[in-house]
DNA sequence: AGGAAATTGTTATTTTTTTAACAAAGGATG
DNA sequence: CATCCTTTGTTAAAAAAATAACAATTTCCT
């Protein structure tokens, strides 16, 4: 597998999902209309995703779920399922946190980290909190490849310039601030109010 | 101004953030290359982007900030400052609630609704929560635009609908649920597995 | 004043992403 | 068994977005 466009493989994520939930419903195969009706696009973009991953269903009886299911876990999973860190327990941290539980993802939080001294010591949803000093030390021990940015912004950059320290490969920033990052480190960004923002616009004329 | 490509309208948001801060220190003029250092991204987009809003500069002088603010503000915001309701009172409509309040947008969150009788007629960053049988009417009475869904994914479609028929024009869907809304109703969605999913897979290689 | 450097505004090119088109395959139908 | 319908896989075209290119103009320098 050379390198998937960034949308497929946001699509990909987004098939494993539906498609997992749909396993228990005991169907096994699917068409590539109803995949694309589940995620409101077009079935050309279904087909043309998964055939860049190079699964290949059975005319007129479409997908089998379960080894697309599989298959997409080969792709976009990392081996031993990758670990993640997150900084900042607010209210933001703590819903990542819960959801991500909930959700039993592949994906694993396995440490929290605050400045805050009621918070240090806590565990949330399972996820025990770390004091910020302890950062280098609990992301090597726990090989920790993944770091959630979920502070003020005031800190932000600083809390990136600590993670990629310790040796963090990939960083999703939660926070307006925009970050840099030397370029072997994988960098997203979400800004919340970005997005309402933009609803805003868009939702003034058609 | 005919439509802005969506990706100018999200930048756009940006710089406007950005600026506002920048102008609080003094300065008065910036250079696209400025700008884009901020954001990370090139002179050029920021030159184009401002081209697009007809916003014009001063040769070697750069833009002026105020002007600017002020230009976008009259571009992406609604005359009256978009109202917004948010449906979900768990950890991440509570954080959603508290960031704006301290960003001091023009957007105003100005109703909450949740099921859990504990939180109804609490007020959370000065936001009153009501139940959620009061969907309509309060939206009705207050103006509301734009509606953000934070609730547990098994209710998002049930929301939206509700949310829809009472006229809200617009929606951020924070659920892993894909929603189906008519043509008129402009929809946002951000689903936070799927970005942890995508950092995951580029974190691994390069 | 004259030339060099910097910076904008805009057009052109390239890249990425989506959408369309359609041949091939397999089953269903009569 | 021949025909028609459905659905895949893939190539082609279109649309959207990013990047590059560059003329024009202002300031700075000598």
């Amino acid at each position: 597998m050379k390198h998937l466009p960034d949308k497929t493989v946001e699509r990909l994520s987004q098939y494993r999902r539906s498609l997992s939930n749909i396993l228990n419903t005991g169907k096994t195969h699917i068409f590539s209309h109803e995949i694309a009706n589940l995620l409101h696009i077009t079935p050309v973009q279904v087909r043309r995703d998964i055939m860049l991953i190079g699964y290949t269903g059975t005319l007129r009886k479409g997908y089998d779920i379960a080894d697309l299911v599989a298959l997409i876990g080969r792709i976009i999973d990392s081996d031993p399922g990758q670990r993640i860190a997150i900084v900042g327990m607010g209210n933001l941290g703590k819903a990542i946190i819960h959801y991500l539980h909930e959700i039993r993802s592949r994906l694993q939080i396995v440490a929290a980290f605050d400045i805050n001294p009621d918070k240090i010591g806590k565990t949330y949803t399972s996820v025990l909190c770390y004091p910020m000093e302890q950062m280098e030390e609990v992301i090597a021990r726990e090989e920790i490849r993944i770091g959630i940015i979920t502070t003020p912004p005031e800190v932000a950059a600083a809390v990136a310039s600590e993670l990629i320290h310790a040796g963090i490969r990939g960083i999703l920033n939660y926070t307006p601030k925009p970050l840099n990052v030397p370029d072997d480190v994988y960098l997203e960004e979400y800004d919340m109010i970005t997005s309402m923002e933009k609803v805003a616009y868009f939702a003034k004329e058609g």
